[in-house]
DNA sequence: ATCGCACACGTTATAGCATAACGCAATTGA
DNA sequence: TCAATTGCGTTATGCTATAACGTGTGCGAT
């Protein structure tokens, strides 16, 4: 899934989550967007279901949250499964791919012929900072 | 962290996770147990923190729900990582490990010097017979 | 050209998930 | 006996997400 041109509001979400240094609600990011026109949280959720779509934004679905994709460049989606470190202190999110790990749960679902469509990876804690 | 008695709403709790056969909401099992007085939803939460706690009862972040360990017997805290398979179609959910998908998320993070609490790890998609 | 369709958008309302804050009762152990 | 802890019940509230309706715009097919 390629992204086209993004539209209005899209783009508007989008922004908002690149210049946040961490995920952030859907509350939130509507709340950012209130000077932009932005009244209604489907305004938001519309504009993520696309930047979802299109590969350039994720969720967190451990703490109900979106970010920004960590490869601006690239389309995410050819990287197999993402896997998020999310500190529970600062709310930085790393991101990162394990081929290995891709290929032992596809290994675990082809033998239970478990047709897998997504898969979320999330690992909570401290990062490196706030562990300290 | 192993189990002691549970208390009267506990073993309640528990009693419906373990007979459903899928996971359920915080609210469908409220629903379930008005008959045994349950009145509000807190009532639920708090046994299902225990529960938690226990490790007798898993949460599955993606879809907000409650299941019933897959090792009634076992200390379930004890198998390291627990993923889930959870079909979209049917509902139903298979819990398993892979040590090898640990280790490596745990050389990551340890590259990272990030210190993980909890980790999710979640499949969705649709199990073998609703595949078909 | 104009009709039909797809899509983005705006608005109101509602559904679904989770916790705050208060108070009471029972248990336990210093 | 007193203080601390834990479980429980209730009311109220906050946060997350979607349903259902209508509008406007662009665009290809007839």
């Amino acid at each position: 899934m390629n992204a086209p041109a993004l539209t209005k509001n899209q783009a508007l979400v989008f922004e908002v989550l690149e210049k946040a240094d961490g995920p952030l609600s859907a509350y939130t990011i509507l709340d950012k967007l209130r000077d932009h026109g932005f009244r209604a949280p489907l305004q938001v959720y519309r504009a993520l279901e696309k930047l979802l779509e299109y590969g350039v934004v994720h969720r967190l679905e451990s703490i109900n949250a979106f970010v920004a994709c960590a490869h601006p460049d690239q389309n995410c989606h050819s990287h197999g499964i993402v896997a998020f470190a999310i500190c529970e202190s600062c709310g930085h999110v790393m991101e990162f791919h394990d081929h290995e790990v891709d290929h032992r749960l596809m290994n675990w679902t082809r033998g239970k012929k478990f047709k897998a469509e997504k898969t979320t990876i999330e690992i909570r804690g401290l990062c490196e900072t706030c562990a300290a």
